[in-house]
DNA sequence: TTAATATTCCGAATGGTGTTCGGATATTTA
DNA sequence: TAAATATCCGAACACCATTCGGAATATTAA
């Protein structure tokens, strides 16, 4: 891992359909020696793989929200991310220190379907309250490089 | 938008490098149909882009955490996301209803720089506190789709 | 219902790009 | 220093995305 490999990452992230041969041009490269590194790079899961970034609002799910739940004993925990993982409007789950709790982020239709979904997670077994926060304004979600 | 579009959206989503003949057989389609689908899915931004999916931990950014973020007055927060957007450490960042707040997910190397962040945030006009949520575990983390 | 238009599809051909390979150069290890 | 390893390149190859013409289907208009 050195700056190039950083550099690829970058461009890869920006664009993965981007030609190895421009990419050999960004980072004084040939083609050949682009694909080595990116192999490489797959290798070592540090490229674990590729994927569509997809428009939610024209998916139809433009509701999006943080939901913090409260567990009432944290040995209940794992049972409960079994139950949330079958959910599909759950797109993370989280646990966080401070408090017995899970964390969500999750999309929806609209706030009927949200709140299906509140109630479906009231009622798995330990989950005691849940704290919604709802997303007004999304300013920007980009993808994590440290870069 | 149909249920085929819908599936090849799912087939992207979990490796876009997949031939579009393997799709095709997916489908029952040809690869120049399924060809025409995808260029029609990007034409109408549904789908948004290609980007690779890197591992965070073997970046050097194990560290994950949420962090609300309370403003003294709605009207600094466009100026104060102006801020944000140049932390190289902030993924994402929301305006949530409920509180005059901001909203962000943070990855950084450790707890030093977490702190070394929290104290840039605490220097922005406007911001009042700051409440920190860390990621101990992630359950899973999931691209939106909704299938 | 019929006609006209637009959409969706396929097979075949093509052009471009990923990939492989051998060998040269540089880097690391012993 | 010598051996071993890693990295690179140009050239050739193989495969796949893309283009194209035309047929079939669906949609709209008359």
């Amino acid at each position: 891992m050195d700056q190039v490999d950083r550099k690829l990452l970058s461009l890869l992230k920006n664009d993965a359909k981007i030609k190895y041969a421009e990419l050999g041009q960004e980072v004084h490269l040939s083609a050949p020696a682009v694909h080595e590194r990116i192999k490489k790079l797959e290798k070592n899961e540090i490229v674990q793989g590729y994927t569509i970034v997809t428009n939610p609002k024209k998916l139809g799910l433009p509701l999006c929200a943080f939901i913090s739940v409260t567990l009432s004993n944290i040995t209940l925990c794992k049972d409960a991310v079994l139950h949330i993982e079958k959910m599909k409007e759950v797109e993370e789950c989280f646990s966080t220190a401070g408090e017995e709790s899970l964390f969500l982020k999750i999309r929806t239709r609209d706030t009927d379907a949200l709140e299906q979904l509140l109630v479906r997670l009231r009622s798995i077994k330990g989950v005691e309250k849940t704290l919604t926060r709802i997303v007004l304004t999304t300013h920007f979600e980009r993808t994590a490089l440290g870069e």
